[in-house]
RNA sequence: GGAGACGUGCCAGAGCGGCCGAAUGGACUUCACUGCUAAUGAAGGGUCCGGGGAAACUUGGACCGGGGGUUCAAAUCCCCCCGUCUCCGCCA
Protein backbone atom coordinates (compact mmCIF):
# COMPACT_ATOMS: atom_id res chain seq x y z
CA UNK A 1 0.00 0.00 0.00
CA UNK A 2 1.42 3.24 -0.72
CA UNK A 3 1.08 6.35 1.65
CA UNK A 4 -2.37 8.40 0.43
CA UNK A 5 -1.18 11.47 2.06
CA UNK A 6 1.83 11.89 -0.29
CA UNK A 7 0.08 11.00 -3.36
CA UNK A 8 -2.57 13.65 -2.30
CA UNK A 9 0.18 16.16 -1.85
CA UNK A 10 2.88 14.94 -4.85
CA UNK A 11 0.42 13.69 -7.41
CA UNK A 12 3.28 13.98 -10.24
CA UNK A 13 5.86 11.86 -8.32
CA UNK A 14 3.16 9.13 -8.87
CA UNK A 15 1.83 9.78 -12.16
CA UNK A 16 5.82 9.44 -12.93
CA UNK A 17 6.32 5.76 -11.09
CA UNK A 18 3.11 4.59 -12.87
CA UNK A 19 4.33 6.00 -16.41
CA UNK A 20 7.60 3.96 -15.52
CA UNK A 21 6.36 1.04 -14.90
CA UNK A 22 3.85 1.26 -17.79
CA UNK A 23 1.42 1.29 -15.51
CA UNK A 24 -1.82 3.22 -14.96
CA UNK A 25 -1.63 7.21 -14.53
CA UNK A 26 -5.42 7.77 -14.15
CA UNK A 27 -5.67 5.51 -11.44
CA UNK A 28 -3.42 8.61 -9.12
CA UNK A 29 -6.56 11.15 -10.08
CA UNK A 30 -9.23 8.36 -9.31
CA UNK A 31 -7.49 7.96 -5.66
CA UNK A 32 -7.65 11.50 -5.18
CA UNK A 33 -11.51 12.33 -5.87
CA UNK A 34 -12.25 8.92 -4.07
CA UNK A 35 -10.03 10.22 -1.15
CA UNK A 36 -12.47 13.39 -1.28
CA UNK A 37 -15.50 11.42 -1.15
CA UNK A 38 -14.13 8.96 1.71
CA UNK A 39 -13.80 12.28 3.96
CA UNK A 40 -16.84 13.90 2.68
CA UNK A 41 -19.21 11.42 3.97
CA UNK A 42 -16.58 10.68 6.90
CA UNK A 43 -17.13 14.13 8.23
CA UNK A 44 -21.49 13.75 7.63
CA UNK A 45 -21.34 10.64 9.78
CA UNK A 46 -19.06 12.13 12.79
CA UNK A 47 -21.22 14.70 12.81
CA UNK A 48 -24.67 12.46 12.91
CA UNK A 49 -22.99 10.29 15.46
CA UNK A 50 -21.49 13.22 17.49
CA UNK A 51 -25.01 14.30 17.81
CA UNK A 52 -26.64 10.77 18.56
CA UNK A 53 -23.98 10.25 21.61
CA UNK A 54 -25.07 13.71 22.59
CA UNK A 55 -28.46 12.63 22.54
CA UNK A 56 -27.55 8.94 24.22
CA UNK A 57 -26.09 11.16 27.55
CA UNK A 58 -29.19 12.89 27.75
CA UNK A 59 -31.54 9.79 27.61
CA UNK A 60 -29.40 8.05 30.01
CA UNK A 61 -30.59 11.16 32.73
CA UNK A 62 -33.93 11.23 32.03
CA UNK A 63 -37.13 9.77 33.96
CA UNK A 64 -40.19 8.28 32.57
CA UNK A 65 -42.57 10.33 30.78
CA UNK A 66 -39.78 12.37 29.30
CA UNK A 67 -37.72 9.83 28.71
CA UNK A 68 -40.23 8.44 26.29
CA UNK A 69 -40.52 11.55 24.79
CA UNK A 70 -36.74 12.00 24.14
CA UNK A 71 -36.54 8.34 22.96
CA UNK A 72 -39.11 9.10 20.14
CA UNK A 73 -37.51 11.78 18.90
CA UNK A 74 -33.64 10.11 18.87
CA UNK A 75 -35.20 7.06 16.69
CA UNK A 76 -35.02 9.38 13.71
CA UNK A 77 -31.71 10.57 14.34
CA UNK A 78 -30.80 6.91 14.33
CA UNK A 79 -31.92 5.93 11.04
CA UNK A 80 -29.86 8.94 9.74
CA UNK A 81 -26.63 7.79 11.55
CA UNK A 82 -27.29 4.03 10.22
CA UNK A 83 -27.57 5.73 6.43
CA UNK A 84 -24.75 7.82 6.72
CA UNK A 85 -22.61 4.94 8.75
CA UNK A 86 -23.11 2.93 5.13
CA UNK A 87 -22.39 5.50 2.78
CA UNK A 88 -19.17 6.37 4.90
CA UNK A 89 -17.86 2.67 4.51
CA UNK A 90 -19.40 2.14 0.98
CA UNK A 91 -16.81 5.44 0.23
CA UNK A 92 -13.94 3.97 2.70
CA UNK A 93 -14.30 0.62 0.59
CA UNK A 94 -14.31 2.21 -3.12
CA UNK A 95 -11.02 3.93 -2.32
CA UNK A 96 -9.82 0.44 -0.54
CA UNK A 97 -10.61 -1.20 -3.53
CA UNK A 98 -7.90 1.38 -5.56
CA UNK A 99 -5.15 1.54 -3.09
CA UNK A 100 -5.05 -2.52 -3.21
CA UNK A 101 -4.20 -1.96 -6.71
CA UNK A 102 -1.70 0.40 -7.03
CA UNK A 103 2.26 -0.37 -7.15
CA UNK A 104 4.92 1.03 -4.74
CA UNK A 105 6.27 4.04 -5.98
CA UNK A 106 9.41 3.16 -7.28
CA UNK A 107 13.15 4.95 -6.03
CA UNK A 108 14.08 7.57 -8.67
CA UNK A 109 16.37 7.19 -11.55
CA UNK A 110 15.68 3.66 -11.78
CA UNK A 111 15.59 2.26 -15.05
CA UNK A 112 11.86 3.05 -16.98
CA UNK A 113 10.39 -0.02 -19.61
CA UNK A 114 9.86 -3.60 -19.23
CA UNK A 115 11.79 -6.94 -18.78
CA UNK A 116 14.78 -6.04 -21.44
CA UNK A 117 15.76 -2.18 -19.97
CA UNK A 118 17.43 -3.35 -17.36
CA UNK A 119 20.88 -1.85 -16.72
CA UNK A 120 23.57 -3.97 -15.94
CA UNK A 121 25.70 -2.56 -13.02
CA UNK A 122 28.81 -4.32 -13.09
CA UNK A 123 29.88 -7.72 -14.25
CA UNK A 124 32.13 -9.73 -11.97
CA UNK A 125 34.69 -12.79 -13.30
CA UNK A 126 34.30 -13.76 -16.48
CA UNK A 127 32.98 -17.09 -17.84
CA UNK A 128 34.80 -20.30 -18.55
CA UNK A 129 36.09 -20.69 -22.46
CA UNK A 130 35.52 -24.93 -22.45
CA UNK A 131 36.83 -24.57 -26.20
CA UNK A 132 39.93 -23.63 -25.05
CA UNK A 133 39.59 -26.01 -22.60
CA UNK A 134 38.74 -28.71 -25.35
CA UNK A 135 35.98 -30.06 -24.01
CA UNK A 136 32.04 -29.42 -24.92
CA UNK A 137 30.16 -28.43 -21.15
CA UNK A 138 27.75 -30.45 -20.16
CA UNK A 139 24.51 -29.49 -18.91
CA UNK A 140 23.38 -29.19 -15.20
CA UNK A 141 21.12 -32.17 -15.62
CA UNK A 142 23.77 -34.58 -17.14
CA UNK A 143 26.24 -33.68 -14.65
CA UNK A 144 23.71 -34.08 -11.80
CA UNK A 145 22.73 -37.35 -13.02
CA UNK A 146 26.30 -38.54 -13.86
CA UNK A 147 26.84 -37.59 -10.21
CA UNK A 148 24.28 -39.32 -8.68
CA UNK A 149 23.02 -35.91 -7.76
CA UNK A 150 19.91 -34.76 -9.20
CA UNK A 151 16.78 -37.32 -10.26
CA UNK A 152 14.25 -35.86 -12.49
CA UNK A 153 12.73 -39.00 -13.88
CA UNK A 154 11.40 -39.95 -10.32
CA UNK A 155 10.52 -36.43 -8.96
CA UNK A 156 7.64 -36.98 -12.37
CA UNK A 157 6.74 -39.84 -11.03
CA UNK A 158 5.95 -39.37 -7.70
CA UNK A 159 4.76 -35.77 -8.19
CA UNK A 160 4.56 -34.45 -11.48
CA UNK A 161 6.43 -32.15 -14.01
CA UNK A 162 9.38 -29.47 -12.61
CA UNK A 163 9.74 -31.50 -9.80
CA UNK A 164 12.82 -33.88 -8.68
CA UNK A 165 14.97 -35.50 -5.68
CA UNK A 166 17.95 -34.10 -4.61
CA UNK A 167 20.21 -37.37 -3.78
CA UNK A 168 23.75 -37.73 -2.83
CA UNK A 169 26.24 -35.51 -3.63
CA UNK A 170 23.22 -33.31 -4.62
CA UNK A 171 21.36 -33.86 -1.26
CA UNK A 172 24.52 -32.52 0.17
CA UNK A 173 25.36 -30.08 -1.69
CA UNK A 174 21.96 -28.29 -1.12
CA UNK A 175 22.71 -28.75 2.40
CA UNK A 176 26.11 -27.12 2.08
CA UNK A 177 25.17 -24.23 0.15
CA UNK A 178 22.26 -23.65 2.85
CA UNK A 179 24.17 -24.16 5.75
CA UNK A 180 26.67 -21.60 4.54
CA UNK A 181 24.47 -19.12 3.65
CA UNK A 182 22.69 -19.33 7.27
CA UNK A 183 26.35 -18.97 8.32
CA UNK A 184 27.08 -15.99 6.86
CA UNK A 185 23.97 -14.72 7.48
CA UNK A 186 24.62 -15.29 11.48
CA UNK A 187 28.01 -13.40 11.29
CA UNK A 188 25.96 -10.49 9.79
CA UNK A 189 24.08 -10.01 12.68
CA UNK A 190 20.75 -11.89 11.08
CA UNK A 191 19.02 -14.13 13.19
CA UNK A 192 18.03 -17.35 12.06
CA UNK A 193 14.45 -18.06 11.34
CA UNK A 194 12.70 -21.77 10.38
CA UNK A 195 9.25 -20.09 9.13
CA UNK A 196 6.12 -21.38 8.25
CA UNK A 197 5.52 -22.45 4.34
CA UNK A 198 1.50 -22.38 4.87
CA UNK A 199 0.13 -18.81 5.92
CA UNK A 200 -2.76 -17.06 5.62
CA UNK A 201 -4.46 -14.99 3.10
CA UNK A 202 -3.86 -11.63 5.14
CA UNK A 203 -0.29 -12.47 4.88
CA UNK A 204 0.22 -13.52 1.51
CA UNK A 205 -1.75 -10.20 0.51
CA UNK A 206 -0.63 -7.89 3.30
CA UNK A 207 3.03 -8.91 1.77
CA UNK A 208 1.82 -7.80 -1.90
CA UNK A 209 0.85 -11.14 -3.18
CA UNK A 210 -2.49 -11.28 -4.43
CA UNK A 211 -4.51 -14.45 -3.34
CA UNK A 212 -7.39 -14.17 -5.67
CA UNK A 213 -5.66 -13.78 -9.09
CA UNK A 214 -1.99 -14.45 -8.79
CA UNK A 215 -1.73 -17.55 -11.00
CA UNK A 216 1.79 -18.52 -8.86
CA UNK A 217 -0.02 -19.24 -5.55
CA UNK A 218 -0.87 -22.87 -4.25
CA UNK A 219 -3.65 -22.71 -2.33
CA UNK A 220 -4.99 -24.61 0.05
CA UNK A 221 -8.80 -24.11 -0.72
CA UNK A 222 -9.82 -26.68 1.72
CA UNK A 223 -7.94 -24.45 5.08
CA UNK A 224 -7.92 -21.49 3.35
CA UNK A 225 -4.17 -21.82 3.24
CA UNK A 226 -1.49 -20.39 0.99
CA UNK A 227 1.79 -21.95 0.31
CA UNK A 228 4.69 -19.23 0.18
CA UNK A 229 6.88 -18.71 -2.89
CA UNK A 230 9.45 -17.17 -0.43
CA UNK A 231 9.79 -17.36 2.82
CA UNK A 232 9.98 -13.33 2.52
CA UNK A 233 6.18 -13.76 3.02
CA UNK A 234 6.10 -15.35 6.62
CA UNK A 235 8.78 -12.94 7.51
CA UNK A 236 7.02 -9.76 6.76
CA UNK A 237 4.10 -11.23 8.46
CA UNK A 238 6.23 -12.12 11.78
CA UNK A 239 6.12 -8.69 12.85
CA UNK A 240 2.18 -7.63 11.59
CA UNK A 241 0.41 -5.13 13.98
CA UNK A 242 3.80 -4.43 15.57
CA UNK A 243 5.22 -1.38 16.80
CA UNK A 244 9.12 -1.74 16.41
CA UNK A 245 11.65 -0.27 18.49
CA UNK A 246 14.34 0.13 15.80
CA UNK A 247 16.80 2.67 17.86
CA UNK A 248 19.42 -0.79 18.19
CA UNK A 249 19.42 -0.36 14.54
CA UNK A 250 18.03 -2.61 11.88
CA UNK A 251 16.15 -6.02 12.48
CA UNK A 252 17.73 -8.60 9.95
CA UNK A 253 15.86 -12.21 9.62
CA UNK A 254 17.47 -14.99 7.74
CA UNK A 255 14.50 -17.28 7.20
CA UNK A 256 15.43 -21.17 5.82
CA UNK A 257 12.24 -22.64 3.86
CA UNK A 258 10.94 -24.97 1.49
CA UNK A 259 9.22 -22.21 -1.38
CA UNK A 260 6.53 -23.52 -3.68
CA UNK A 261 5.20 -21.82 -7.32
CA UNK A 262 3.12 -23.21 -9.35
CA UNK A 263 4.70 -21.50 -12.55
CA UNK A 264 1.46 -21.20 -14.67
CA UNK A 265 2.96 -18.82 -16.84
CA UNK A 266 5.29 -20.45 -18.05
CA UNK A 267 4.81 -23.64 -19.95
CA UNK A 268 7.46 -24.53 -22.06
CA UNK A 269 10.33 -22.54 -19.68
CA UNK A 270 13.04 -23.97 -18.72
CA UNK A 271 11.43 -27.43 -18.92
CA UNK A 272 15.20 -29.23 -18.59
CA UNK A 273 16.52 -29.70 -15.34
CA UNK A 274 15.85 -27.85 -11.77
CA UNK A 275 16.47 -24.29 -13.08
CA UNK A 276 12.43 -23.31 -12.68
CA UNK A 277 10.50 -25.87 -10.30
CA UNK A 278 7.32 -25.97 -8.35
CA UNK A 279 9.69 -26.23 -5.09
CA UNK A 280 12.86 -25.22 -3.75
CA UNK A 281 14.68 -24.04 -0.86
CA UNK A 282 15.83 -20.83 -0.22
CA UNK A 283 17.67 -18.75 2.69
CA UNK A 284 16.18 -15.50 2.53
CA UNK A 285 17.19 -12.31 4.22
CA UNK A 286 14.79 -9.94 5.41
CA UNK A 287 15.20 -6.41 7.01
CA UNK A 288 12.92 -3.80 9.05
CA UNK A 289 14.77 -0.21 8.86
CA UNK A 290 14.00 2.99 8.85
CA UNK A 291 12.61 4.62 5.73
CA UNK A 292 15.41 6.98 5.42
CA UNK A 293 17.66 4.17 5.72
CA UNK A 294 16.34 1.56 3.43
CA UNK A 295 18.37 2.59 0.32
CA UNK A 296 22.05 2.06 1.94
CA UNK A 297 20.25 -1.56 3.50
CA UNK A 298 19.31 -2.17 0.22
CA UNK A 299 23.45 -1.72 -1.28
CA UNK A 300 24.14 -3.76 1.85
CA UNK A 301 21.93 -6.93 1.26
CA UNK A 302 23.19 -6.61 -2.77
CA UNK A 303 26.77 -6.64 -1.17
CA UNK A 304 26.04 -9.68 0.92
CA UNK A 305 24.29 -11.56 -2.03
CA UNK A 306 27.72 -10.76 -3.84
CA UNK A 307 29.90 -12.33 -0.44
CA UNK A 308 28.08 -15.57 -1.59
CA UNK A 309 28.53 -15.53 -4.94
CA UNK A 310 31.94 -15.04 -4.21
CA UNK A 311 32.46 -17.92 -1.95
CA UNK A 312 30.64 -20.10 -4.98
CA UNK A 313 33.47 -18.64 -7.31
CA UNK A 314 30.19 -17.99 -9.57
CA UNK A 315 31.03 -15.31 -12.77
CA UNK A 316 27.96 -13.45 -12.62
CA UNK A 317 26.51 -9.54 -13.49
CA UNK A 318 24.35 -7.33 -10.90
CA UNK A 319 21.30 -5.65 -12.82
CA UNK A 320 19.24 -3.01 -12.11
CA UNK A 321 15.70 -4.09 -12.96
CA UNK A 322 13.26 -1.93 -15.18
CA UNK A 323 10.23 -0.36 -13.19
CA UNK A 324 7.61 -2.22 -15.55
CA UNK A 325 9.60 -5.65 -14.43
CA UNK A 326 9.33 -4.80 -10.62
CA UNK A 327 6.48 -6.79 -8.29
CA UNK A 328 3.81 -4.86 -6.89
CA UNK A 329 5.60 -4.04 -3.70
CA UNK A 330 9.05 -3.34 -4.94
CA UNK A 331 10.62 0.39 -5.59
CA UNK A 332 13.85 -0.86 -6.38
CA UNK A 333 14.89 -4.43 -7.32
CA UNK A 334 18.40 -5.71 -8.19
CA UNK A 335 19.43 -8.91 -9.53
CA UNK A 336 22.66 -11.17 -9.22
CA UNK A 337 22.48 -13.77 -12.25
CA UNK A 338 25.42 -16.44 -12.74
CA UNK A 339 26.66 -17.57 -16.14
CA UNK A 340 24.92 -20.77 -17.32
CA UNK A 341 27.93 -22.00 -19.79
CA UNK A 342 25.23 -24.17 -21.59
CA UNK A 343 22.62 -21.44 -21.85
CA UNK A 344 25.32 -19.14 -23.09
CA UNK A 345 23.56 -16.66 -21.16
CA UNK A 346 23.10 -14.60 -17.34
CA UNK A 347 20.62 -16.55 -15.20
CA UNK A 348 18.84 -15.18 -11.66
CA UNK A 349 20.31 -16.48 -8.58
CA UNK A 350 19.50 -13.70 -6.66
CA UNK A 351 17.09 -10.50 -6.23
CA UNK A 352 16.93 -8.13 -4.10
CA UNK A 353 14.30 -5.64 -2.99
CA UNK A 354 13.90 -2.80 -1.75
CA UNK A 355 10.10 -2.65 -0.90
CA UNK A 356 10.49 0.67 1.34
CA UNK A 357 6.91 1.51 3.34
CA UNK A 358 4.74 -0.18 1.10
CA UNK A 359 4.21 -4.16 2.82
CA UNK A 360 4.73 -2.03 6.35
CA UNK A 361 1.71 -0.14 5.63
CA UNK A 362 -0.18 -3.03 4.10
CA UNK A 363 0.81 -4.99 7.06
CA UNK A 364 0.46 -2.07 9.61
CA UNK A 365 4.36 -2.43 10.80
CA UNK A 366 5.43 1.02 12.52
CA UNK A 367 7.89 2.67 14.21
CA UNK A 368 7.48 5.82 16.80
CA UNK A 369 8.52 9.14 15.58
CA UNK A 370 10.14 10.90 18.19
CA UNK A 371 10.95 15.05 18.58
CA UNK A 372 13.86 16.83 20.22
CA UNK A 373 12.80 15.72 23.55
CA UNK A 374 12.54 12.44 22.68
CA UNK A 375 8.86 11.81 23.48
CA UNK A 376 6.36 10.40 21.13
CA UNK A 377 4.79 12.20 18.32
CA UNK A 378 3.48 8.93 16.67
CA UNK A 379 4.28 6.46 14.03
CA UNK A 380 4.98 5.70 11.04
CA UNK A 381 5.25 2.80 8.46
CA UNK A 382 8.77 0.96 8.66
CA UNK A 383 11.01 -0.07 5.44
CA UNK A 384 11.35 -3.36 4.19
CA UNK A 385 13.91 -5.40 2.50
CA UNK A 386 14.17 -9.17 1.15
CA UNK A 387 17.33 -10.57 -0.66
CA UNK A 388 18.46 -14.17 -1.71
CA UNK A 389 21.31 -15.57 0.14
CA UNK A 390 20.87 -19.51 -1.57
CA UNK A 391 18.98 -21.24 -3.51
CA UNK A 392 18.34 -24.60 -4.90
CA UNK A 393 19.41 -23.06 -8.26
CA UNK A 394 22.08 -22.16 -7.08
CA UNK A 395 22.81 -25.78 -7.69
CA UNK A 396 22.48 -25.42 -11.64
CA UNK A 397 25.73 -22.97 -11.76
CA UNK A 398 27.97 -24.55 -9.83
CA UNK A 399 27.72 -27.91 -11.38
CA UNK A 400 28.05 -26.44 -14.88
CA UNK A 401 30.68 -23.80 -13.87
CA UNK A 402 32.53 -25.82 -11.90
CA UNK A 403 32.48 -28.91 -13.97
CA UNK A 404 36.04 -31.08 -15.12
CA UNK A 405 35.66 -33.05 -18.84
CA UNK A 406 34.83 -36.61 -16.94
CA UNK A 407 31.78 -35.06 -15.16
CA UNK A 408 33.44 -34.54 -12.28
CA UNK A 409 33.34 -31.30 -10.36
CA UNK A 410 35.32 -29.20 -8.66
CA UNK A 411 34.03 -28.01 -4.77
CA UNK A 412 34.63 -24.24 -4.28
CA UNK A 413 36.80 -23.79 -1.26
CA UNK A 414 34.68 -22.06 1.16
CA UNK A 415 31.79 -25.07 0.67
CA UNK A 416 34.20 -27.38 1.29
CA UNK A 417 33.94 -27.21 5.08
CA UNK A 418 30.65 -27.78 4.60
CA UNK A 419 30.78 -31.21 2.51
CA UNK A 420 33.27 -32.69 4.88
CA UNK A 421 36.40 -31.55 2.95
CA UNK A 422 35.13 -32.84 -0.33
CA UNK A 423 37.08 -31.42 -2.98
CA UNK A 424 35.62 -32.89 -5.90
CA UNK A 425 31.93 -34.19 -6.68
CA UNK A 426 32.93 -37.27 -8.15
CA UNK A 427 31.39 -39.26 -11.28
CA UNK A 428 29.57 -42.43 -9.78
C1' G B 1 -12.48 -35.39 15.81
C1' G B 2 -15.60 -34.64 20.74
C1' A B 3 -16.41 -31.59 25.44
C1' G B 4 -15.46 -27.22 28.10
C1' A B 5 -13.11 -22.47 29.66
C1' C B 6 -11.22 -18.03 28.11
C1' G B 7 -9.63 -13.65 24.74
C1' U B 8 -10.07 -6.02 27.96
C1' G B 9 -4.48 -0.92 27.62
C1' C B 10 3.06 -2.33 27.93
C1' C B 11 1.91 -6.55 31.69
C1' A B 12 -1.49 -8.47 35.38
C1' G B 13 -6.54 -7.87 36.17
C1' A B 14 -11.90 -5.58 37.41
C1' G B 15 -16.03 -4.25 34.60
C1' C B 16 -24.21 -3.41 36.42
C1' G B 17 -26.80 -2.32 28.46
C1' G B 18 -26.24 4.42 29.30
C1' C B 19 -22.37 7.76 34.63
C1' C B 20 -16.57 3.15 30.56
C1' G B 21 -11.36 4.69 26.47
C1' A B 22 -12.41 1.78 30.56
C1' A B 23 -11.36 0.54 38.06
C1' U B 24 -7.08 -1.30 40.63
C1' G B 25 -2.02 -3.08 40.84
C1' G B 26 2.75 -3.33 38.47
C1' A B 27 6.05 -1.36 34.75
C1' C B 28 7.28 3.26 32.33
C1' U B 29 8.07 8.92 31.96
C1' U B 30 8.29 13.62 34.57
C1' C B 31 8.42 16.33 39.11
C1' A B 32 9.15 16.60 44.54
C1' C B 33 11.91 14.61 48.74
C1' U B 34 16.28 12.09 51.25
C1' G B 35 23.83 13.15 50.12
C1' C B 36 23.53 8.84 45.66
C1' U B 37 20.63 4.28 44.78
C1' A B 38 16.42 2.30 47.04
C1' A B 39 11.92 3.83 49.39
C1' U B 40 7.97 7.55 49.51
C1' G B 41 4.56 11.32 47.49
C1' A B 42 2.41 13.83 43.14
C1' A B 43 1.37 14.04 38.05
C1' G B 44 1.24 11.83 33.10
C1' G B 45 0.61 8.35 29.08
C1' G B 46 -2.45 4.04 23.80
C1' U B 47 -3.77 3.37 18.53
C1' C B 48 -6.37 4.68 14.01
C1' C B 49 -9.30 8.21 11.04
C1' G B 50 -11.56 13.27 10.18
C1' G B 51 -12.07 19.03 11.13
C1' G B 52 -9.34 23.62 12.67
C1' G B 53 -4.15 25.52 13.25
C1' A B 54 2.48 27.34 10.52
C1' A B 55 3.18 24.83 14.99
C1' A B 56 2.41 23.95 20.11
C1' C B 57 -2.23 22.41 20.40
C1' U B 58 -7.37 21.85 19.94
C1' U B 59 -11.94 19.51 18.44
C1' G B 60 -14.99 15.18 16.68
C1' G B 61 -15.41 9.92 15.47
C1' A B 62 -13.72 4.91 16.00
C1' C B 63 -11.06 0.98 18.62
C1' C B 64 -12.13 -3.86 24.84
C1' G B 65 -9.45 -10.92 19.47
C1' G B 66 -12.03 -10.22 14.13
C1' G B 67 -16.76 -9.73 11.52
C1' G B 68 -22.04 -9.36 11.61
C1' G B 69 -26.75 -8.56 14.47
C1' U B 70 -30.32 -6.72 18.43
C1' U B 71 -31.07 -1.64 20.69
C1' C B 72 -32.42 5.23 20.97
C1' A B 73 -27.67 3.38 23.24
C1' A B 74 -23.06 -2.58 23.30
C1' A B 75 -16.58 -4.10 26.42
C1' U B 76 -21.39 -5.76 28.51
C1' C B 77 -26.91 -9.40 24.99
C1' C B 78 -27.14 -12.84 20.29
C1' C B 79 -24.69 -15.30 15.88
C1' C B 80 -20.31 -16.59 12.92
C1' C B 81 -15.04 -16.76 12.52
C1' C B 82 -9.98 -16.71 14.49
C1' G B 83 -6.80 -17.71 18.53
C1' U B 84 -5.23 -19.64 23.48
C1' C B 85 -5.76 -23.19 27.39
C1' U B 86 -7.75 -27.87 29.76
C1' C B 87 -9.80 -32.81 29.32
C1' C B 88 -11.07 -37.10 26.13
C1' G B 89 -10.25 -39.61 21.47
C1' C B 90 -6.96 -40.41 17.27
C1' C B 91 -2.09 -40.28 15.01
C1' A B 92 2.90 -40.20 16.12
Amino acid sequence: MIDVKDLTENPDKYRASQRARGADEALVDSIIAADVRRRGSLTEYETLRAQQNAFGKKVAAAKGEEKQALLAEVKDLAQKVKAAQASAEEAQGEMDQLMRVVPNLIVEGIPAGGEDDYTVVKTVGTPRDFAAEGFEPRDHLEIGELLGAIDIERGAKVSGSRFYFLRGVGARLEIALLQMAMDQAVQNGFIPMITPTLVRPETMQGTGFDVAHDAEIYRLAEDDLYLVGTSEVPLAGYHADEILDLAGGPIRYAGWSSCYRREAGSHGKDTRGIIRVHQFNKVEMFVYCPQEEAEAEHARLLAWEEEMLAKVELPYRVIDTAAGDLGMSAARKFDCEAWVPTQGRYRELTSTSNCTGFQARRLNIRERVLDAEGSSRGTRAVATLNGTLATTRWIVAILEHHQNADGSVNVPAALRPYLGGLEVLPVL
